[in-house]
DNA sequence: CTAAATCGTGCAGAAACGCGCATAAACGTG
DNA sequence: CACGTTTATGCGCGTTTCTGCACGATTTAG
């Protein structure tokens, strides 16, 4: 009785998940095979995420369906910056509000892993990126995409969003200025963001140093509004002081 | 006794659903021809999906694993095949429905450009694409999206999709049988195909030939509620014969 | 603390693999 | 039928993978 090397990995796999564990030794007298050939099946089972290995055999994962992710997406480096900066503001186990920007999708790539957020978006490109890390509840707000902003807007996605009440929001500036605030260049996408912010516990505005001290047609939030405005660490401190003058709580990046 | 080099293929195939697994030694004594040869068949049938490859000989395939961008990345000439055929049935500024399948997502890229469709999707990967091709309106169905579909589906999005009368909607299978319909791996899943489906003036259901003749745990559809069939072209006649029997309008890709 | 069990690593032989090449059959075409 | 082309097959050869064994390090149990 031949048996396949990947036969026996399937079976020591699917043993593993219908008992929850398996001992080496054991398997090896069964399968009539050496103990290192079953350590080593381990250690590669171990290696996919799709058992723990422990003294003498091995264990279900605590988390079962391990997917690994090897795209690594190239992204700005002004925007990972900000991400990594951003993601200090989100506790444990919260619910985290994520708009159609693409300083939000670096943010969506940063998230603390394993932190059993609950994400909520509108923007069906960061709920997928949310789906493919795996380790957080992901929401995705439905609606009519607009396509300029990338994100379902109007009034059945800001119906939808009334039903959610997250504990922080990231939202995207088109602009941010002492006298107009927080602005920006679609009146729905405005109207969902003042939305969405007011049903909010903290909002939490990234902004780029191109941004900053510029205004777009339509007003989203006052700056005195939001929980802060995260600017980068090159942030001409004119313009901080400025904003910080209007009633912005500012805080820069990696700092 | 000679043996066709095709005769031999579906031997190998059907001994490998019969069995789940073969070894190629096993193999090439008793058909006697070389181990290089069965070795290439193998590599044929796994290219096609129809097998797994392992050291020593094959397996039967698992079912429906990973992500839908991982399922994407696999065939994906024999989907995008798929894809080019299914988009026959859509007429110029109708709405179409595309729920989570690595096949859809084919399909997303490529439909007809400029038709003035209207896409409905409770998949968020869907729905990106289709946005990032800036020509068709996308509705995004929101709701807890979960991870091994990849999609919206529950309570949330069933109601969201009961709000939509597409007039055309493809359905991906996880299986297609004869006696058992088209069937899914999950059961949420499932309730969704079919209320989507029971909603739609039209349903079609693309599938690879892995995956006919299979059945998975939910019941979806009965064939004959079916607008279509599209099966590749190198479907076995035996299984297309056998689906017709049971009521099945099948249409072969690329004829 | 000690002894036994378990683990990781390096090594070597065997088996399986992929690739290129050559031969032969099947095919299509004039 | 003659010819070039495509396809299928087997074989050689270098490479990769799998496996058991030896040996020293590490962990566990009494």
């Amino acid at each position: 009785m031949s048996m396949l090397p990947g036969e026996r990995l399937d079976l020591i796999a699917s043993r593993l998940q219908a008992d929850g564990k398996v001992v080496a030794v054991d398997l090896a007298r069964e399968l009539d095979v050496s103990e290192d050939t079953i350590r080593r099946d381990l250690r590669d089972l171990s290696a996919r995420g799709l058992c723990q290995r422990v003294y003498g055999g091995a264990l279900r994962p605590a988390v079962s369906t391990g997917t690994l992710d090897e795209r690594s997406r190239q992204q700005s480096e002004a925007k990972s910056a900000l991400a990594r900066a951003a993601i200090d503001w989100i506790a444990e186990g919260s619910s985290v509000f994520l708009d159609a920007a693409s300083t939000n999708l670096a943010i969506a790539d940063a998230l603390p892993r394993d932190f059993g957020l609950t994400c909520i978006t509108n923007a069906p490109q960061i709920a997928s990126a949310l789906t493919l890390r795996g380790d957080c509840d992901v929401v995705s707000i439905g609606g009519l995409v607009d396509r300029t902003v990338g994100a379902a807007i109007g009034a059945e996605a800001m119906n939808a969003a009334r039903n959610f009440r997250p504990d922080i929001c990231f939202l995207g500036a088109c602009g941010v200025d002492p006298r107009a605030g927080i602005s920006a260049v679609h009146a729905e996408d405005a109207s969902f963001k003042r939305a969405i912010a007011g049903a909010s516990a903290m909002t939490i505005v990234p902004v780029t140093t191109a941004k900053l001290m510029t205004a777009a047609p339509f007003h989203v939030l006052e700056l005195a509004d939001c929980a802060a405005v995260l600017v980068e660490a090159d942030a001409p401190e004119a313009a901080v002081e400025a904003c910080r003058a209007a009633g912005a709580k500012i805080r820069r990046c990696g700092q």
